[in-house]
DNA sequence: GGCTCCATGTAAGGAGTTACATGATTCA
DNA sequence: TGAATCATGTAACTCCTTACATGGAGCC
């Protein structure tokens, strides 16, 4: 199970039952998820899902559309509490970050621009802090998604305070 | 180019020229990125990188394993530049974190199991950042490289410290 | 009647994974 | 000479992306 399919999954049993079009738009909604789940993502893995038996879908009577109505059945709900509990080695690695990817390279810049580059790196993780703020602030928002964003916030945060240590690394190097 | 490819790239700039084989065993090492660099995914890009003008490479003369050395060529080297002097917003974004994402889900466990697996991620967390402080003993690890650990190890307590918040969210509920 | 939103899906293509496959070089 | 390491690569598969495609439902 992808961590999408697994995300999917557990929305319906959080959630549910919902149509995939409404799954779509609450992963639009939500920034506390990063996934997208476009359609060509999501049609495909309801009917992998489907046909593995982690989801019913119930169509809409009189509706002319197809719509149907998505659920987590049993096994799927087993399925989410198996992903939920077990706490793999892996989830509590270090999260990729294009930044810190780009930070070890810094070294090929000529001197002038790395500290320009180190502030723009600064500046966009600010924007994105803010910008969840601005998010945050939204009074729909419930206990358990202003937890989340408070996950990321801080984890945003921590890397500000190290890009100051990496300004300062290549100001005295 | 994705990161991967820029990635590759940059490596080439900074610590080429090198083979296929040097640069996967690179990623392999380095708990800095975390690429993995399979031989199906490395020389297919080598490949399309070649063929796009970024990558150059030397056979070995002598050698009849077709040993070659790669190297970043002018144009790759601008590329490079390029990539690590532009900051888009996405780049400051907060990066998926698959705990954050299964927290928004706790609520679907029975009260009696949901303590007991935020401490399961609080470990597996802790275990990550041990994990790094053993690998940063390393005396062969560059300034540049410990520099980007730190980073990492910054966004882990941070998390860290974060689940304690959560831990009491849930206890409170 | 027409606009917006709801709702479904497919097609082509990209990039990554694991597993398989082959053989040279080096060193004890 | 045999084992570990160096070194290259392909094949099948999975999942995701973007773009395309269709049409009903609701509302003014």
């Amino acid at each position: 199970m992808t961590e999408l399919e697994a995300c999917v999954l557990a929305l319906l049993c959080r959630d549910g039952p919902m149509t995939a079009y409404q799954v779509r738009k609450e992963f639009e909604r939500s920034r506390a998820s990063t996934w997208r789940a476009s359609t060509g993502s999501i049609y495909p893995l309801i009917k992998r899902m489907s046909a593995r038996g982690l989801i019913a879908a119930k169509p809409e009577r009189g509706d002319a559309r197809g719509t149907r109505h998505l659920a987590a059945t049993k096994a799927g709900q087993r399925k989410v509490e198996a992903w939920l509990t077990e706490t793999p080695a892996w989830i509590g690695d270090a999260t990729e970050d294009p930044i810190r990817t780009r930070v070890q390279f810094l070294i090929l810049l000529p001197v002038s621009l790395r500290r320009r580059t180190i502030v723009g790196m600064a500046k966009v993780t600010e924007a994105a802090i803010a910008a969840l703020d601005v998010y945050m602030a939204d009074s729909n928002i419930d206990a358990i998604e202003k937890l989340a964003h408070e996950g990321a916030r801080a984890m945003l945060e921590a890397r500000a305070t190290w890009l100051e240590k990496v300004l300062q690394h290549f100001n005295d190097a």
